[in-house]
DNA sequence: ATGAAAGCGCTAACAA
DNA sequence: TTGTTAGCGCTTTCAT
């Protein structure tokens, strides 16, 4: 019933074992008798026991605990993804804690090595400011894992759909919708982070696919992902009195900001300009108009980086492997006038 | 430069002291001479020494760290408060573990104690299935703070906004603007859930101050908070053949799934319906329309939870205290004609 | 003001 | 297959 203050010695006491014994059942060691095991786990049972964590870590060097680094969680995306992870991690009895890098180069270096003063057993980061290069774990670090960014590149396991594959397909259902401008927005060419420039590839790829050249103007620079973004991007391309009937946007954040700017400009979505965002957040679809995006799909990326994890905590060395999780193109209102409801 | 190896020990052999002084040192304990003291920290800047949390918590009981329990994180207003909690823990050294209770009953009692097998130095918990009474602190468990909820229930510190006055203030706004047949949406009877029932008397107070007499047929219940229940809320009354000139929804989420079948259904907000949410959350601010809503100081609710927390932490036993956060009424086109743009 | 040493609860090396 | 025990790194009681 109480639990916190019962130890491995009471559980022994009361089994009458001795606590290796007990420590052997806990942690599922073959050598127990069937009898001796059902002894130990009704003293466990009567007594509520639970391992205390801390002393198992101090004693083995493992916590159980992962750590996922990601910029801000107060991110429809992000917070996706972090409570997959969770659940993922659950799944497999491992704990993870959550950081925020607030998309600071220190901090996501610093967080490399895990919370402060926390011993984990690996880290798994999206990073935004740091180059992949620079996401590697420190020496007598955990292991890393990494979210997003370029095949090939880094030197850790690294887990990501295929960014620019995602982006062709996004852009190519754009151009099947018969729209022949199409700008891009969500570029950030002052940064090391790789996605966006990935995304710019497909993008360009589907363009050039088509026989169309893509135009500078049309590619948007933008600060962060957000929607705020979004809408600055539309204010500027209308300024610049650019000429465009759709939008492919990096992320869906950016493409809600983006339809609300066409809003206020007088733009309907999709007859004047279609929007085809990116992650599949809930809010793009029960938006006006309904938002086409491109879904990753996260729960596999949660898995895909906690086996990688611990392969890795298996000490299977390896050069660092790339694992890709699937995604798909779900079409709705924004980038299709059939779909939209009167 | 090398951290994590590097024990009190080696700190203490390089000072020239005993582990006994450096453990004071790093504890920031008084009877340190300052000559002693600057040997110690200059030792430990240069071995990059770290204290091993986990040998402390084993050797002292406290963890450093507090559980966030609430029922899911990938849902704005949560990942909100998570963001703030996590932020508002490291301005204090505190760590902020973030649990999800699933709106289970089961998992939100056992979350009391912690996440499994961890010992954490207090939960904040943001219950949904749980009545008011059945949070509690386990007898040999860490402190409680309860987020939301009844005043005067319970038997725990607890932290919330007035959310009568809340919902009075959103109403009151409704009437403001001229309407009068305003429904409720989000009312959840089946729960032990207090923070909707007190929505519920905020808005029939405000309607009955107006001369009204609330209808029951215009108090919608819904089974979670999310907006496929706003949108379904509003399918049922439109079925139903409500007449109603506004809604009061419990939540933004809510409110944005009630405007989309409000749009779906060929009526035009605020027009024909004004619609109010409750939250505060980014995606009301890019909607369209963006929505009115009630922002609670979500800051202040993280920054109190944490403080009341310290309190029980610094052993000050006393009756259970209840904090109020701020909120205010962020209004917007949803609710207001003037405001909307063509 | 500082040192010596016990012991938090656990795992695993060594014995039996 | 099971028992005994050292020791993980830290805080803290007891000396000095």
């Amino acid at each position: 019933m109480t639990s916190g203050r019962v130890r491995q010695r009471d559980v022994a006491e009361r089994a009458g074992v001795s606590v290796r014994t007990v420590s052997n059942v806990v942690n599922d060691f073959v050598h127990v008798s069937q009898d001796t095991r059902e002894r130990v786990l009704a003293a466990v049972a009567e007594l509520g026991y639970r391992p205390n964590l801390a002393a198992r870590e101090l004693r083995t060097g493992r916590s159980g605990t992962v750590s996922l680094v990601v910029p801000e969680i107060d991110s429809p995306y992000f917070s996706d993804l972090a409570s997959r992870m969770v659940r993922a991690g659950e799944a497999i009895g491992l704990t993870v804690h959550i950081a925020q890098s607030d998309g600071d180069p220190d901090r996501e270096r610093a967080l490399l090595a895990g919370p402060p003063g926390r011993e984990v057993d690996g880290v798994v980061i999206s990073p935004w400011a740091l180059a992949a290069d620079d996401v590697r774990p420190r020496g007598d670090g955990p292991p890393v894992v990494m979210l997003g960014e370029r095949p090939g590149q880094g030197s850790v396991d690294r887990v990501a759909i295929d960014n620019v594959a995602a982006a062709r397909d996004a852009v190519a259902h754009l151009l099947s919708r018969g729209r022949r401008r199409i700008a891009a927005v969500g570029l950030q060419p002052h940064r090391a982070n790789e996605t966006s420039a990935l995304r710019r590839e497909g993008y360009r790829q589907a363009v050039a696919a088509a026989g169309g050249t893509h135009q500078l103007g049309l590619e948007v620079v933008t600060q962060t992902l957000h929607r705020s973004d979004g809408a600055a991007a539309v204010r500027r391309l209308l300024e610049e009195g650019s000429d465009f009937d759709a939008l492919f946007c990096f992320t869906d954040e950016l493409a809600l900001g983006a339809m609300r700017a066409l809003h206020d400009a007088g733009l309907r979505v999709p007859d004047d300009v279609a929007v085809v965002g990116f992650d599949g957040i809930q809010d793009g679809a029960f938006s006006v108009p309904s938002l086409t995006t491109v879904r990753p799909d996260v729960t596999r990326i949660a898995e895909l980086a906690l086996a990688a994890l611990g392969r890795h905590q298996a000490g299977e060395e390896s050069t660092p492997t790339e694992y890709v999780a699937p995604h798909r193109l779900v079409v709705r209102e924004s980038s299709c006038a059939c779909l939209q409801q009167k």
